[in-house]
Order: C-alpha cells, then structure tokens, then sequence
DNA sequence: ACCTGAACACCGTTCAAGT
DNA sequence: ACCTGAACACCGTTCAAGT
C-alpha cells in the first residue's frame, strides 16, 4: 500500500524532468515509430535510440515491458470515443456515430491496430465511458440481462473485428515478390472448379477480404463496413420493437 | 522459369528423406509448439531443437521466413472448409454451416487464430472454395457487383473478425497480476459516472471483451457469434428480397 | 537433396552504479 | 527521482561446408 509503487510510471512530479522523459512522450514517439516502420519491426532498443535514451529508461516510465507500453498507446486510441455521441439521437442512431467513431479513430493510425484487436492486454483497456454508451444504448432499446451481455458481443466483436481484418498488415520484407504471388494466384483461379469467383474477379481482385494485396489503409472499405453496420442495428432495432416490455425507448435524461 | 526453384519446401521426393523431414512434419510441430506455449513464444530455433534438428532446415523446407511458416499453418486450418456445408439446403441456410464450421475450425487451434485475422499473409490463403462457396450462396439470394463484394467483406469482416476478438491471447506473463489488474478495476465501477456498467458488473464481468481476463477458448462466446450471425444473415435475406429481379433463389444444379 | 555449425546483427529485460 | 552501461539469455536469418 505503499505510495511509491504507485508512482512508477507516472508522469514526473515536483522538480524533476530536467532533460527528462515524460511516460506520454514515449507513447507518442512509440505511435510515431510504429507507423513508420510497422508493429513487426517495433523495438524498444530502437525507441530509446531515437529518443536519445538508454533501453533501460523505458521500462522505468511504462510499467514492466512491452506489452505494458502496447496496453498505454491503445488506450490512446479508444479515449475520448464517448464524446462522439449526440446525447440527442435515437439510441439506434447513437450506436452508429460511436461504431463509426471508434473506426476512424483507428484509422487515424492504422498500424496499431492489432494491439487493439488481436491482444486482450492492451484491449482490454477500453474506455469505461465507451462501454457505458454502448450498453445505455442497447438498454434504450429494451436490452436486459443475456440479451444485452450478447448484443454487446455481437456489436463489438463484429465492428471491431471487421476493423482488425481491415487492417491487418500485410508482410514485413518490402520487396514485391508476395504481391506478386497473390496476383498470379488470381490469375490462376479456374474458371470450370470456381466458376463465380472467376466471373467476379476484375470487380473482387484487392477487393476483399482474403484476395487482396493491400490493406484497408490502401483501399476503401467504407461501403463493407457501413453495410456491416446497418445489418446489426436494423436488424437490434427489429428485435427491440417485438419485446414484451415494449416501452418505446425513453431516453435517460428526458 | 526453371523447376528447381518451385520444388524448394515441396515434399521429398524420389528416394529422399533418410530420416528426413517433410514441410507438413513442420507444420505440424509448429501448430504443436504454438498451441503448448504461444503465439508470441513461438520460435523458430525452439521449433528446430525440438525436432533435433538444425535451425537453417526450416529454411530449407519452408520459403524463406517465419511468415510462410505462418501461411502454411493457416492453410491447415482452412482447408477443408467448403465441404461444411450441405449442397441442398438453401444459400441462407448454407451460408450458416459454412460459418459455423469457420469457427469450430479456429477453435480447434485457438492460439493460431492471430494468424488468421491479423496477418494479411496467413489470411490470404483462405482457400478458393471457401471463397466460391461463399459467393456462390450470396449470388443465389440474387447479390452481385458491389452489392455482392460488400456483403461478401461485411459476412467475413464481421464473423471473423469475431473469432479474431474472441480469441485474442492474453498477456505472455504466466503470474497472475494482469488478471487482478482488470478485477481491481472492474472492482472501481463507479455507480455515479457508469450506472449500467456498474448495475451489469455481476452478469457482464469476464463475459464480454473488452472487460475480461479470459477469453473464448476459456469462457463461451457462442451465444453472442450465433447473435451476430443470425443479424447477419436474417438482414441479408431480407435486402435480398426486396431486389428487383426477384427470381427466388434457382441454385445451381436444380 | 538434405542437413550441420558457426557466424552476423539484432532483440527484451535486468541490475548495479551513477547524479 | 531519473538515467547510464554493461551484461544475460535469447532471437531470425544466412551461408559455407559437409554427405
């Protein structure tokens, strides 16, 4: 229960810092490098390098390790997601500017992305004001007990997955010769066994998911994620108008 | 253009492999390793010694990298995907098994799952009948150009991308103080500022992401991806029959 | 064709020691 | 309180050389 222990890690009080590292400034530059060359090729040597710094200064601003620093720049991301709301709307209405905020805000820095959804760690710290939102709005909508603890899941895992896999980054060697065999492995569909794939190639090629040599970093995938979204919250708001409860959404703050 | 260069990391052949090893032995042991120890410990001179064998043979057998191991491994786990389903029934009806077979197939390995959400590498070698299967059922319910490619990335961004979030690992560090980390604060709900989280806690804890230590090798999430298919596919037949060209669905072989 | 052994250029993490 | 320098135990990858 010591105060000390609880300090590590903070950013410096009294005095201090007379050249000295704050622990955001080595979130920012880690954000910074991890766009530059990939999540693959991040290293904590490299970042205290670029800052100037011995190894050993990072582990005495972020917590233990790497994946301490990972959980801090994740949550970064996800803060200030709950502003996005009109407070106004319909919850139906709601839920799509929070979805929709929340993949724009990874957009903003597309190659962290798997810390967000692919490592509990560091997605596990999502904003309590973000999960609020969600679950006031599905509440609006009649949503109580495993109803509400599913449609929580389906919403989540499925728009921050679509985003995952959006983004997912492709290999780390920079030479051509992957792009090249995904091409060729295009070419080469048969159009006797994969009739339809075939017919649809020149409209799916980089595309979709799956078969494709660039990210959605590169190419759009609004239509598909805006898509994605109506399906879940008309067919959420089909459901909520058949509950036997059917009080018709009063909003918390009338 | 020459054939030596394509028969490297093929299977021996002619008399060959004394007391050789084949690429599909790798991959194997590697699947083994990955799901004793993890993703993130996974090495490839761990995997050498615990074959008995020099850590340059993987290179020999493999391409190049510990990325086409990581390919080889996803195309194990895809590949009998297509034979899921029951050419019969209906393209919704189809669509169903076909997915369900996806995560049943992840979850057999659920450590590699990283591999195949987050990695444009090892996810784009999904194999082309799964592919075929799921766009042949989508042009049945009448989908086709955008229309089609966009409900084609909304159904696997969104499932998974699911299975992607449901199976994200958590942290490397055996000792338990991530997991009370989580419990504290989940522990530090404030009433106040998040009244449905708080009033939730009980029946939510560990049982959605984003608020959980464990995850969906450990607790269930099949009543929420069953959620998130049922939205899907329900809100895909009902755009399918409101289009134009309403010839109800003439599958292939009548 | 298949495998070894050693080498190169890195890592993450810890820890005494400095100011 | 904040930072350095060196050390430990690893990595992935390459390449000559063996059989």
């Amino acid at each position: 229960m010591g105060t000390t222990e609880s300090q590590r890690g903070r950013t410096p009080r009294g005095r201090a810092a007379s050249i000295g590292l704050s622990r955001a400034q080595i979130v920012a530059a880690a954000v910074a490098q991890i766009e530059a060359k990939g999540l693959a090729a991040f290293s904590l040597r490299e970042l205290a390098r670029s800052l100037g710094v011995s190894p050993a200064v990072i582990y005495w601003h972020v917590g233990g390790a790497k994946e301490d620093l990972f959980a801090a720049i994740a949550a970064t991301i996800t803060g200030g997601l709950a502003e996005a709301q009109d407070p106004s709307a319909i919850w139906t209405e709601r839920l799509r500017q929070v979805f929709h905020a929340y993949r724009a805000s990874v957009h903003c820095h597309p190659k962290v992305s798997p810390l967000l959804g692919a490592q509990m760690k560091s997605n596990g710290v999502a904003s309590l004001d973000w999960i609020e939102t969600v679950l006031v709005a599905l509440a609006e909508g009649g949503f109580e007990g495993d109803a509400l603890r599913d449609a929580f899941n389906a919403l989540i895992g499925g728009l921050c997955g679509f985003v995952t896999m959006e983004l997912a980054p492709g290999p780390a060697s920079e030479d051509g010769a992957w792009e090249e065999r995904v091409a060729q492995r295009m070419a080469e569909v048969d159009p006797k066994t994969h009739p339809l794939t075939h017919a649809a190639l020149p409209q799916l090629a980089n595309r979709i998911f799956v078969l494709r040599w660039q990210n959605g970093a590169q190419v759009s995938y609004d239509d598909g994620y805006a898509v994605l979204l109506d399906l879940l919250i008309d067919g959420l708001a089909a459901r909520a108008a058949n509950f036997p409860n059917t009080s018709p959404a009063e909003p918390k703050h009338g």
